[in-house]
DNA sequence: GCGATCAGTT
DNA sequence: CACAACTGATCGC
């Protein structure tokens, strides 16, 4: 469970994935995914008060969890106020590009990159990625190799020794698979029940079940996914199928009885025969012995391998990948302490392999590193790595865009695409579609509070310059293409790039027999192709089956991956995103927020109103020119210079004094603060 | 009555 | 195991 709270040192006036307390100050706010545990205060009525007198305030997020969000009707007040894209900016000298990369962790899941006058920071959100993954994310890169990361507020779940390895999301879909398809194969009254928890991230399961199978998964509710066809066409609220992920309070206790949650027992008169499979993590320790990916726990009920995050070894793969100058946990493992995760993270930061000591434990996230502003003053200087970072190359064959290209936005491989992808299936994840935007650089605000009034809720649709079709997109359906752009197939040198399918079979990878817990009965088959298959007999004779059903992770990964890929969805994606497939989406802030105060942190959120679909056709442009590459969404994004202040002691600047105020941040000139009219944006 | 918090359950 | 959610009890506004 995430402990962070909300703030990152470096940009103290955005918050992420916290929206209660100290965060209710924020300018702006970032939702990495849709899971309830990072929408802490989110629907709240304080931050619905805040958000009804500060116009500007937005919230910055994909647009699948923007979907997603906006499904329930408790955070429809939000649906005026999301921007998919994002550059928030003061003007010139002050801007965060910010970037959204795959997170792999639920549909919608991405990391935030920002990119600002205080460092490059990422922030990850709840991750799941593979080895090697980091490595073919293109916007993770500049110049050919990964970017100066100056912090990291990291996914920790399982950084823990002991949660060592987490097989792969393709072995344990094809375990999954195997088991699935030795039970329903039986007879149509042979169905199976998927324990899910009710949270968004089992999808690219049952998009793959159903892809393999042809058969629809029975759910509770699709209304979610009502824009998400790729998705949509794989599940279904007709409860005569085979397969189910339906849920009911006393769904265990409805399935003693052989009866399903959604209530039905039988099938043409016939006695329904199911089976339980419980997406559960299941981990193997670095010297400890393996599990299956499948287990049985019982007489008709198993156990599946499953993981919404990343293992102990995938965290230091992408940590020592990405060596940033300090990491921060974002999570701290049940039976470990803050000092122990950081003595972990530690030694994969840069501090620790440079001479510079940089390491800051967790803590009081409050000062902004210091930064030598007149090195940044350039917007050109702003997006260059300055600092040598190790000489890392990103996988050779992810070299498809320029370096020069300067792309703001991707969208996470969860982003409901084609089907598969959307599901958070490796394809998706793997590649990056990104999104180029435009970049649009705020000049001068219009002041005109009034106009800029109506801006928040009109922006996106009406005002925007946007080409209708983009427009339409925006709001009907999301044209996940657009985002998703799957790569090629894979190649032996991405193998070679990808060390976790290439250890797979190595040293890391789990031993195939099981010990597991006694009673429970695994099948432990070379590759999934051949993995196993259910015994005919028995289907709710435990002993029967006992020696049958042990699917453990493959040891070889020809077939797993032949399989996914044939699923359409695990392919390792070694291969590169073709430029053309980056999108940029920029946006572009008009506007211009007079935050006096502290220069560094000040920030403006300029919401854009681009949609990232018409923008896939300026691939390359570089980074330069995206930055010049203003007007045209400038009018429709302006919004307003101040906010309506939330306290009511808080006036709104005059004209003359935002004048001064603009001048003064034009020249970089320091200002002197009047707190009073700008309390709500101290922090 | 609603929301936040916490303990317990799945 | 841990996750993400849900339920119920309690407390406060």
């Amino acid at each position: 469970m995430s402990s962070f709270e909300g703030q990152m040192a470096e940009y103290p006036t955005i918050s992420i994935d916290r929206f209660d307390r100290e965060n209710l100050k924020a300018r702006a706010y970032f939702l990495s995914h849709c899971h309830k545990d990072h929408m802490k205060g989110l629907r709240a009525p304080t931050l619905k008060r805040r958000l009804e007198c500060s116009l500007k305030v937005c919230l910055y997020c994909s647009p699948v969890t923007k979907e997603l969000l906006l499904t329930s009707p408790k955070y429809k007040f939000w649906e005026k106020r999301i921007v998919l894209e994002c550059v928030l900016s003061r003007r010139a000298l002050f801007k965060i590009v910010v970037t959204l990369l795959p997170a792999g962790h639920c549909p919608g899941s991405v990391m935030f990159l920002f990119q600002g006058n205080n460092g490059t920071v990422l922030y990850t959100g709840d991750f799941r990625l593979a080895k090697g993954e980091a490595a073919r994310m293109e916007l993770l890169h500049s110049g050919g190799r990964v970017k100066d990361i100056q912090s990291v507020y990291l996914d920790t779940t399982f950084c823990d020794p002991r949660f060592y390895q987490i097989p792969s999301r393709g072995e344990c879909l094809s375990g999954i698979l195997e088991l699935v398809r030795g039970w329903i194969t039986r007879s149509p009254c042979h169905v199976v029940w998927l324990n899910c928890k009710a949270a968004y991230g089992y999808e690219y399961l049952f998009t793959n079940l159903s892809e393999e199978f042809g058969i629809q998964v029975h759910v509770d509710k699709l209304d979610m996914f009502r824009n998400m066809p790729d998705i949509l066409q794989h599940l279904t609220t007709d409860r005569s199928t085979q397969i189910h992920a339906c849920r009911h309070p006393k769904a265990e206790e409805y399935f003693q009885w052989n009866r399903l949650p959604c209530g039905i027992t039988s099938k043409n008169r016939i006695p329904l025969r199911t089976i339980s499979i419980k997406p559960s993590t299941m981990w193997f320790g670095e010297r400890t012995r393996k599990t299956d990916v499948i287990v049985r726990t019982g007489e008709s009920t198993y156990r599946a391998c499953f993981s919404f995050h990343s293992s102990y070894s995938e965290i230091k793969d992408f940590l020592s990948y990405i060596c940033p100058v300090n990491a921060y946990p974002n999570v701290i493992p049940v039976g470990m302490t803050v000092d122990k995760v950081i003595e972990i993270l530690k030694p994969l930061c840069r501090s620790s392999q440079s001479t510079e000591p940089k390491y800051k434990p967790l803590g009081k996230l409050k000062k902004a590193r210091t930064l030598d502003r007149d090195s940044e003053e350039e917007d050109d200087d702003l997006f260059d790595d300055p600092l040598p970072v190790p000489l890392r190359h990103k996988a050779p064959n992810q070299q498809t865009v320029h370096p020069e290209v300067f792309s703001t936005t991707a969208v996470s491989e969860n982003e409901p695409g084609k089907l598969r992808q959307s599901t958070g299936c490796h394809k998706a994840e793997s590649m990056q579609s990104s999104l180029v935007a435009n970049f649009v650089d705020c000049e001068e605000s219009n002041s005109e509070s009034e106009e800029e009034l109506e801006i928040p809720a009109s922006r996106q649709e009406d005002l925007s310059p946007v080409t209708p079709s983009q427009q339409k997109a925006d709001r009907e359906v999301p044209q996940w293409e657009v985002f998703f752009k799957r790569t090629d197939e894979v190649t032996d040198e991405s193998l070679e790039n990808c060390p976790s399918s290439t250890e797979a079979g190595g040293s890391l990878s789990p031993k195939l027999f099981s010990d597991s817990d006694g009673d429970s009965t695994h099948i432990s088959s070379q590759n999934s192709s051949q993995s196993t298959h259910i015994t005919e007999q028995g289907s709710q004779g435990w002993d029967s089956q006992s020696d049958t059903v042990l699917l453990s992770p493959q040891e070889k990964n020809g077939g797993d991956v032949t399989s996914l890929n044939k699923t359409g969805c695990r392919p390792r994606i070694k291969e590169t995103v073709p430029a053309s497939h980056l999108e940029q989406n920029v946006l572009c802030p008009k506007d211009t927020h007079s935050d006096l105060k502290s220069r560094d942190q000040d920030i403006t959120v300029v919401p854009t109103v681009g949609e990232p679909t018409t923008l896939t056709g300026r691939e390359h442009i570089p980074e330069e020119k995206s930055l010049l590459n203003l007007g045209t969404n400038a009018d429709s994004q302006s919004s307003s210079d101040f906010e309506i202040p939330a306290t009511p002691e808080a006036e709104l600047p005059k004209q003359e004094h935002l004048q001064y105020l603009y001048e003064k941040l034009a020249t970089g000139e320091s200002i002197v603060v009047e707190k009073r009219k700008c309390s709500l944006l101290d922090t």
